[in-house]
DNA sequence: TTAAAGTACTTTGTATTACAAAGCTATTTT
DNA sequence: AAAATAGCTTTGTAATACAAAGTACTTTAA
């Protein structure tokens, strides 16, 4: 490590794409609606965020029609999975510098 | 709040500026020499993000000289603590999230 | 003394990102 | 059949991140 402030995977780090992959982590698959919903976001943007979470392969999108309209669905990849533990890992060690910071 | 995901205080929701925080919480004042070594960034990149604190006032810039050099020093204002108090708080939550899906 | 190297930054140029408005395609309602 | 709705994608623009080059010195070395 060249400093003592980790890298944060910069995919992850981003609110919309944070809390996607959160809403992914409770409920497994999810649609296009509902993370625009949940996260309060424009169809636009919510559309790039995923096209980037599919490129770096940490979501998998299964397009299919249900009842004749287009339906997406997506879900986290074990890639997703394990991207967001090291995340996490390192966002909580930012946190732990902060409470240490305010000690002193 | 209009969704259960928080706003993350854009201004500290990156690496840098977020350790520049860090660095000024611990050691209460520092110069640019000693931000860019523990940070691992180049005078440029630190140069800019200093700035964007500084327009934020979220930290303030003291430019003097010292032994006949420009010396600068740089502190965290109540302002930068507040924003970095709620910015910790929500950062918190969507990590409670993260480890609150795992479970499910 | 003056040329080269270093210190402490700032400015500039470029590539990437985030975002919303507009667009597209198909369906449902009137 | 036209208008409204659903479920997205594409496009345009503004903001961001970053390193390379630049500025303004000071120190060292020849």
């Amino acid at each position: 490590m060249e400093s003592k402030f980790a890298e944060l995977d910069s995919v992850i780090h981003s609110r919309v794409r944070l809390a996607i992959i959160i809403l992914l982590l409770q409920s497994e698959t999810a649609d296009f609606t509902f993370l625009k919903k949940e996260i309060g976001v424009s169809d636009g943007n919510l559309s790039t965020h995923l096209r980037k979470l599919e490129e770096t392969k940490y979501i998998k999108v299964q397009k299919r029609f249900e009842h004749r309209k287009p339906k997406t669905t997506i879900s986290l990849t074990d890639k997703g999975r394990e991207a967001l533990n090291e995340y996490t890992k390192n966002l909580e060690e930012y946190l732990r510098l902060v409470s240490e910071g305010k000690k002193l």
